[in-house]
RNA sequence: GUCGCAAUAGCUCAGCUGGAUAGAGCAACGGUCUUCUAAACCGUAGGUCGAGGGUCCGAAUCCCUCUUGCGACACCA
C-alpha cells in the first residue's frame, strides 16, 4: 500500500528510457523507447539492454555502430556503467542506490510490499471446488480448491474482494438411489462414522443390485421426485447426507487450510431457476427443438444451449444460469470466477453467450479458469470404474514423508507433528500450482512426495534458513532506510525482490498462480546461493544491511507462499 | 467429421508482448558440512525446440499445412 506516497517504487526501466530518448529524439518516442528495453537473462550483460536492430533501416548504419554512437550521447551519470556489446547497449544499474530503494521500501510495508488497489474492492465471486455431496474427493478436486484459492488471495492482493463459492453437487437423481440404498442397507451409525465411505458403498452397492432388480430404479425416481416436491422423510435424509459429506469434506479443506465464503450449492438456486425460464422468453431466446426448449447461438459460432430437456426437466446450465444471474444481483461483480475443468471450455463458452444475451451485465466479465486433467496412468478418475486418488490419503502419505525427513534431518525440532503437517501438504499444494494450468499431470505419487530441488519444501526451507539467521542476529536490528549492500552476491536477491510487485500483477491477469511459485523459487534459489557464499553475520559495518535483506527475502518468501495457500514455518 | 488444448534434455517442466551461446529441477557422475539448518551450494554430461513451409534484420515464440496425444461436440455435470 502506498500509505503516504513515498513509497512507490522507482521505475528504473524508465531511467534507461530517460537517459536515451534525448539520442534519437527525431526518430523514436520515449513510449516507444520504453517499450523496446529489456532484461538480458544474464546480469553478466548488464540489469537492462536497448537492441538497436531496429534503427539501422532509418540510421542508415550497422547495429552496432548505431549503439557505440548512442553511448557516446548519452548521460550515464545514473548508471555505475553502459557498455555496447554488439547491437546492444547494456545498463548496469547503481547497485548502492537501488539495493537501498528496494530494501527500504519491503522494510517499511512488510507484507503490504507489492499490495496494488488496482480492484478498487470489486466483488469477485469464485466458483470453486465443487465435489459431489455423498462422493470422496479426489485429486481431481484438489486443483480447482487449490487455484481458487490462491487465486482469491492474488485477487485481494491486486484490491479485489473474492467471494470463495463452494457449488456443491448436493441435487440430482443420485440422491434418489442413495435414499433407496441407505434404507435398504444403510444404518446410522455407520454413516455417522464415516460418511463417505460408507454413503459411496451403498451407491455402489444400488448399481451392482439394480440390474438384476430394475424395480430398483423406478423406487430411485419415486424418492427422487418426492424431494423435489418437498416430501419430510426425503428432505431430512438428504439434508442428513449433505451435512455429514460436510463434515468429512472440512476435515480435508482444513488440512489445506482453505476455507469458503459460502456454500451455495445446486439445491440453492432450485427454487430460482423458474424466473430464468421465464426470464428466457419473456426475451424470446427460448426456441423448441426437437421437442426440448434451447437458446440459438449461431451468433456466436456455438452449438445452440439446451435450457429444458423435451420432458420439461431442467439441466445444469439452466441451474448455472441461475447461479449467475444470482451473483449479478447479490454482488455486482467486477469479475466472475469459474474454477472448473478444461474439459468444459466449450460449455462456459456457451453460459457466457447465453447470459450475454440475456444482457447481463457481469457477462462480459465471465472468466473460466480452465486446468489441466489429472490421469492415473494416462486415463480420466472416475469414481465408479474405481480409478481414483484420494486427496486426503496422498496428504496423509505426504505428511508422513515429512515426519521421515524431520527425523533424518531435525530431530531435535520442536512442534515436529505441526510442521510436518505444513511442509507434506505444501509440498502437494506447491507441487499442483507451480505449473501452469493447463498443463495434464498424469499422477504419480513419488512425484508428489519429493521435498527437494523446485518444490514447496525447498522455498519453505530457504526462508526457515533466513529466520534462523535472524533469530541468531537478534542483537543485531536490520538497517531500515540506509540499508546499503555493496556486496555482488546479494545483487541477484535484491533484484528478484525488486520483481514482486509486477508478478503479483501478472499472476491476476493471467489467473495463473504458477507465475507465483516460479517467482517464490526463483527468490529462494537466489538467496540459497547467496547464503552460500556470504557470511552474513560476519561483523562488519554493512551487517544491518545484510539482515535487512534477509529480512526482507523472508518476508516475501512467506508472502509468495501465502499468496499460493503455503504455510511457512520458521524451522524445519 | 468439426472445434479446442498440447508436443522443448532420459523423466518433469521454464522460456514474458519474437531478440544476444535454448534454461531449471529430478535422475547420472564428481566436488563442498571444525564457521549462519547439506530439505542446501558448486561442477560435468545431456536438445535437428513433433515435421514441413511462410513472415521478419532475427522465430521455441507469430501465420499456414501435416503428424501424434488428450478433450469437447444438445436432452450428464
Amino acid at each position: 500500500m502506498d500509505k503516504d506516497g513515498s513509497f512507490v517504487i522507482m521505475d528504473y526501466k524508465q531511467l534507461v528510457a530517460d537517459a536515451l530518448a534525448p539520442t534519437m529524439a527525431d526518430t523514436l518516442s520515449a513510449d516507444d523507447i520504453y517499450k523496446k528495453i529489456e532484461r538480458p537473462k544474464d546480469s553478466s550483460m548488464g540489469d537492462y539492454a536497448f537492441p538497436t536492430f531496429t534503427l539501422a533501416k532509418t540510421f542508415r548504419k550497422a547495429p552496432q555502430q548505431i549503439a557505440t554512437d548512442l553511448v557516446e550521447q548519452l548521460d550515464q551519470s545514473k548508471f555505475e556503467k553502459v557498455q555496447v556489446a554488439g547491437p546492444y547497449i547494456n545498463f548496469f544499474l547503481d547497485k548502492a542506490a537501488f539495493s537501498a530503494d528496494i530494501l527500504a521500501q519491503v522494510s517499511a510495508q512488510g507484507a503490504d510490499f507489492g499490495q496494488n488497489e488496482n480492484g478498487k474492492g470489486g466483488n469477485v465471486p469464485i466458483d470453486m471446488s465443487s465435489p459431489n455431496i455423498a462422493k470422496p474427493i479426489s485429486m481431481g478436486h484438489l486443483r480447482s480448491t487449490v487455484i481458487g484459492n490462491s487465486i482469491a488471495e492474488i485477487l485481494k492482493k491486486n484490491g479485489y474482494n473474492p467471494i470463495k463459492d463452494n457449488h456443491l453437487g448436493d441435487w440430482g437423481t443420485q440422491f434418489g438411489k442413495l435414499i433407496v440404498a441407505y434404507l435398504k442397507w444403510g444404518n446410522e451409525d455407520d454413516v455417522k462414522k464415516d460418511p463417505i465411505t460408507n454413503l459411496v458403498k451403498y451407491y455402489v452397492k444400488f448399481h451392482q443390485e439394480d440390474k438384476e432388480h430394475p424395480e430398483l430404479d423406478d423406487e430411485a425416481r419415486e424418492w427422487f421426485k418426492k424431494l423435489e416436491d418437498g416430501d419430510a422423510e426425503a428432505h431430512r435424509l438428504w439434508s442428513w447426507f449433505r451435512d455429514e459429506s460436510l463434515k468429512a469434506f472440512n476435515q480435508i479443506y482444513d488440512k489445506l487450510g482453505v476455507t469458503f465464503d459460502t456454500y451455495n450449492g445446486e439445491a440453492f438456486y432450485n427454487d430460482k431457476m423458474q424466473a430464468v425460464i421465464d426470464e428466457l422468453k419473456e426475451k424470446g431466446l427460448l426456441k423448441e427443438s426437437q421437442g426440448a426448449q434451447v437458446v440459438d447461438l449461431s451468433k456466436y459460432d456455438l452449438n445452440p444451449a439446451l435450457i429444458l430437456k423435451s420432458d420439461g426437466a431442467s439441466l445444469y446450465i439452466t441451474r448455472d444460469i441461475a447461479t449467475a444471474v444470482y451473483r449479478d444481483k447479490t454482488y455486482h461483480p467486477a469479475m466472475n470466477l469459474y474454477v472448473v475443468g478444461s474439459e468444459q471450455m466449450y460449455y462456459f463458452q456457451q453460459l457466457k453467450a447465453v447470459l450475454t444475451e440475456m444482457g447481463l451485465a457481469s457477462a462480459k466479465d465471465l472468466h473460466h479458469i480452465p486446468f489441466g486433467l489429472i490421469t492415473v496412468d494416462g486415463k480420466k478418475l472416475s469414481t465408479r470404474s474405481g480409478r481414483i486418488i484420494l486427496l486426503d490419503e496422498v496428504l496423509d502419505d505426504s505428511i508422513a514423508m515429512a515426519k521421515k525427513q524431520i527425523a533424518e534431518k531435525n530431530p531435535d525440532l520442536p512442534n515436529k507433528d505441526e510442521v510436518a503437517k505444513q511442509v507434506g501438504v505444501g509440498a502437494i499444494i506447491f507441487g499442483d500450482l507451480k505449473n501452469e494450468r493447463m498443463n495434464s499431470i498424469d499422477f504419480n505419487l513419488a512425484d508428489q512426495l519429493k521435498f527437494e530441488g523446485e518444490t514447496g519444501p525447498y522455498v519453505q526451507y530457504a526462508r526457515a534458513r533466513a529466520e534462523s539467521i535472524l533469530r541468531k542476529a537478534a542483537d543485531v536490528t536490520p538497517a531500515g532506510e540506509n540499508a546499503t549492500i555493496n556486496d555482488p552476491e546479494a545483487w541477484e536477491t535484491v533484484k528478484t525482490l525488486a520483481d514482486f510487485p509486477a508478478i503479483v500483477e501478472e499472476a491476476l491477469a493471467d489467473f495463473e498462480p504458477s507465475d507465483i511459485a516460479k517467482y517464490s523459487i526463483r527468490l529462494a534459489k537466489a538467496f540459497n546461493k547467496y547464503y552460500a557464499h556470504s557470511k552474513i553475520l560476519a561483523d562488519d559495518a554493512e551487517k544491518p544491511a545484510r539482515l535487512a535483506l534477509v529480512k526482507s527475502v523472508s518476508t516475501i518468501l512467506k508472502e509468495s507462499l501465502r499468496l499460493l495457500g503455503v504455510q511457512a514455518p520458521d524451522e524445519m
